[in-house]
Parts: C-alpha cells; structure tokens; sequence
DNA sequence: ACTGTTTATTTGCAGTATCAAATAAATATA
DNA sequence: TATATTTATTTGATACTGCAAATAAACAGT
C-alpha cells in the first residue's frame, strides 16, 4: 500500500494542518480546537441539542459534555434543559460566545482562501462535493472490521 | 460562513470517520491509531529517523516519543542511535511489527474500497492530488493568525 | 581545545480524550 | 399505574496529547 495515495492518510495529515494553523488565532481568543467547533456549528446552525452537536462537529458525546463544561464556565454558551424533552439538553450561544465567534472568524476564512488560493472555482466545488460524497458513504457504524471478517 | 462547504470542515470530520472505521480492527491487534500510523510509516518507508517519522505521521514530537515507548514496549519497533550523527535515533520496524502490520493492513486497504466505491479512478486521482496540492500549498509555520493580521 | 549556537529527542506538567458505567427522563408494555 | 426498555447526557477511571523546558550531541567561530 502507497503511503502517498493512501485516502486516509491524506485526508488526516491535511486535517490535522488545518488545526495547527488555525490554533495560534484560537490560542489569542482563549479557546481550543473543541470549543472553536462547537462555536461555529452554534453559530451557523443556531442552538440545537447536545446530541446534534456532536454529531454536527464529529466530537464524541462524553468529550463534548466536558467541552460544554468548560464554554459554560468562559460564558460561551449554556445548556437550557429541553422543553419538549427534559432528557435532552439546549445549547445556546451567549452573546460573548458570539462576539469571540466573530472575533475569530476572519481567520478561519483566511484559512480556507490561503489552502485554496491556486484552485479553480470548479476544482474546489469538485473537492467538496468528493469529501462530502465520502462522508457520506462511510456510514459510521459500517466498520471496516466486520466487513472483511465477513 | 457555511460550515457544509467549509474545507476544514468537510476535511477534519471525514479523517475521524476514517480514524473510528478503522479503530475496531486496530483494537483487535491492540494497537492504537497513532501506533498504526507509525507502522504503516516504517513498513512502507523503512527506518528512519523519529524527525522524519514525526514528519510523515503528523504525529507531534512529543507524543511520538511517547508512542515509542509503548510500541518498543510492545516490540513492534525498537529504536537505535543513529550511527553517523548521535543525536538522532533510528527507528526500526521489529518482525513482531512487521507481523502485525501485515494483519491490519486488508481492513486499511479495505477501508479506502469502502469509502471510494462508486468513485470513478478519474474522480478518485482528481481527490489525490487536490488534498496533497492543499497539503503542500499549507507550508507548517505560515499561519493564518499573522497573514490576517498583517 | 573552549564557548555559544543549533539540532534531535525526551520529560514535566497540565489539559484532553475515550470507554464503560451511572443517572435521569421518556416511552412502551403488561 | 407499576415495571421494563430505550434515549439523552454526565461522570469515573485511565490513557493520551501537546506545549515548553530540559538534555544531549554536533557544529561554528575563535
């Protein structure tokens, strides 16, 4: 198998630039790679439950319960017990949640025009819709284990 | 912003998708991912040095002198002082590793099957490049908190 | 050879992640 | 309407991560 074309690997090599290029500008607004998702997903989707934020950001159930922990203790967001569903809890944005959205925003979008300056308009909507295309196929909980067992 | 055409995005969630797909049969063989990809590394680029590997993986410094240990540990791989220059040390893939390598390496492959099924090899290649090309276009060390600011 | 600087790697520390078990509310069933 | 089951979230225990400082060897200038 060839490292270099192994999908994978190019996938989280990249990904894991993305946040490192990302963090000195989280580090000044004082907040972590976590916190930074779950802020824009609030942002950008409007308050919604634990459960769909973390299946918005890809962060896992008990690491985002501590995440939202740590946002409600900076007064970046709250959990409002669900009214239909008292199981359920709603994450809110705060207005400095929202004010350090916005504060960091500019960078995140330098982010993507830096990564994609010598891209074609068509060849970033073709890479979009081949990343989402993947995501989509893989199905969590559609491992790969049971698959070649079978 | 919006988040569904965002590449960080769409990157960062498809590579943990990848990263839980994968963990079961990782677990399996009682490995962890970043053990894995120190593996796959060593299997396909043979010895080389912990810069270097911390270079391929992405696996920061640190970490990886502590996912060193437990894979030396667990003989999977041993490290050697570098011959020539003394600082260094050369990592070396154990025939254990090498083992068990050779066993997880049908699910990593079959992964990359899975995900990209109904891709076309064009559409497929297309992807390669673009995320390498991104890769490369974001040089570590020229972050966006300075570019914006400037 | 001696001192300062750079390069390769490790370690201290404080935070962060994940699995599994626990809580707590809703729904289904008898 | 009590009991069992499912669903949403949190917590405990433990392992893992990353920054910055420490070590340790090489190199450069004198």
């Amino acid at each position: 198998m060839e490292l270099s074309t192994y999908l994978p690997y190019l996938v989280n090599r990249l990904g894991q630039r993305f946040v490192s290029e990302i963090t000195p500008a989280l580090n000044e607004a004082g907040v972590n790679i976590q916190s930074w998702r779950v802020l824009i997903a609030l942002y950008q989707g409007g308050q919604q439950t634990v459960g769909d934020l973390s299946e918005l950001t890809s962060i896992n159930f008990s690491t985002l319960s501590r995440v939202l922990d740590r946002m409600e203790d900076r007064n970046l967001a709250r959990r409002q017990r669900g009214a239909d569903d008292a199981r359920s809890f709603t994450v809110i944005l705060t207005s400095t949640g929202k004010a350090v959205t916005e504060k960091i925003l500019p960078y995140a979008k330098d982010l993507e025009v830096l990564a994609t300056s010598d891209f074609t308009e068509a060849e970033l909507n073709k890479l979009r819709e081949l990343l989402s295309k993947l995501y989509m196929g893989l199905e969590s909980g559609n491992n790969v284990k049971e698959r070649v067992a079978s």
